[in-house]
DNA sequence: TATCACCTATAGCAACGCTATATGAACTGC
DNA sequence: GCAGTTCATATAGCGTTGCTATAGGTGATA
């Protein structure tokens, strides 16, 4: 269970903290925990490292290029905007994945501690989205559209990572992965009608707006009998003045 | 500099606490300095709130008191989508405003630790969303559009939290905002992308807004049983192009 | 006055991050 | 083969941390 193999102290510290980061579930793990688990002691750790902050940055350094892997491991559809939606669910996968690394790498970062990684992760992104905006796709900067959907796609990966890992509805991230591509993409038709405001109450307009809608679209969803009683009621309500 | 007034130990403990967490920068903040600037001795502090997490639950929770009353504080403006831009704003400013806090209550959530912040912020929302939906101008439930606007608006704050304060842009902010607004109303065009079929059809759109309208309203126009299973039906239908 | 619950202080433990110092191993130049 | 140098690891211990066993002080009630 320690990692007292042939390999170099530097590394096995890497590892033993890495490993007992990840099961850690959010508890502090102390440089004694570590070093008895690499085999080592003490100095050797502040030898290879500095302090205590040192093997984290590296361990999360080593963690990022994972990430980084990870991003630019699929060969590119031909498609930019598929693609941006293969990084966003990999980013959520990886946070799924590694949850304690995840925290430290984007839900953790302060201006003075660790800027660079947010940064380098915006350019991956920025990257692919030239791709998209080469091809007429975009209606932003690709900067900008970066920026942007890394920001949500970290917030929704730490929602997820803070739901129990049974009841994770991953719905949640293609909802908002689609609603932030679509937001900045161009082939986009924007025809905002003005809404009718009738005096009448939420209920009724809604109710008369469904069964509208419902009389034009045959949906399927109900049977014949069941779609006659729901009309039925729906007719009630809609012709009802309380409220 | 210290808070030796006439308050409670438990009352000072808080406020130091909340002090000296505010301008830790990152900083561990020890159960010493605390209870010196609160002027009491290590047992009072274990007396009142049983352990050093404990205590900063209590600044956690005093500090989430006040978000929810800054997002309350506005008066509707009679357009939902526009109050909901206002919580944006305001979720915003409170996380620039408390750096510290706001990355103790949102950066470090875990399934294990603190569950509940989320759910109520997400509560918040969805409360407002639900007026949106009343008025048919949400093309999604809201209770997943509140989701999905928090997890946003979460990864905008912690992406803003992290760049130095000189060079914040909150257009990052806004561009966000309003793209994840655009995308959960109905008001918008169609055609979402390669892969999507044409956005909700106005069957869906007017099934959410009348369900949200009669939940709200206590019509009685049907009796309890047949409301039961109209809702089922409207249900049916609300979630019928959500594969 | 005596009692009792509540609150706070004294003093100290084990564990923490970290380091001054020393020892060993590997490579240089001769 | 042997001193000199450098790098890497170990021994032992410092000051600080979160926390607590125990006891003392306080005000309300009887």
């Amino acid at each position: 269970m320690s990692f007292d193999g042939q390999l170099p102290p530097k590394v096995r510290l890497l590892r033993a903290a890495a490993e007992l980061l990840a099961n850690s579930a959010g508890a502090p793990v102390s440089t004694r925990q570590i070093t008895q688990l690499a085999g080592v002691t003490a100095p050797t750790l502040y030898h290879h490292f500095g302090d205590k902050e040192g093997l984290f940055d590296a361990v999360v350094a080593a963690g990022f290029e994972e990430y980084v892997a990870g991003e630019r491991d699929f060969a590119p559809s031909g498609q930019p905007l598929e693609d941006i939606r293969r990084m966003w669910d990999n980013h959520v996968q990886f946070g799924l994945n590694q949850p304690e690394l995840y925290l430290v790498m984007f839900g953790n970062i302060r201006p003075e501690s660790r800027p660079s990684i947010v940064a380098d992760a915006e350019a991956l992104m920025e990257e692919m989205l030239n791709k998209a905006a080469a091809a007429g796709q975009l209606n932003v900067q690709p900067r900008e559209a970066a920026r942007s959907i890394l920001a949500a796609n970290v917030g929704v990966t730490l929602m997820l990572i803070a739901e129990p890992a049974g009841e994770r509805n991953l719905e949640l991230s293609t909802m908002t992965r689609d609603a932030m591509i679509f937001a900045v993409s161009s082939d986009q038709g924007r025809d905002a009608g003005p809404e009718e405001d009738s005096g009448k109450s939420s209920v009724v307009v809604a109710a008369i707006a469904l069964n509208a809608a419902l009389q034009a679209s045959h949906s399927d969803q109900l049977s014949s009998s069941e779609l006659k009683l729901f009309l039925e009621w729906l007719h009630r309500i809609s012709n009802s003045s309380t409220n």
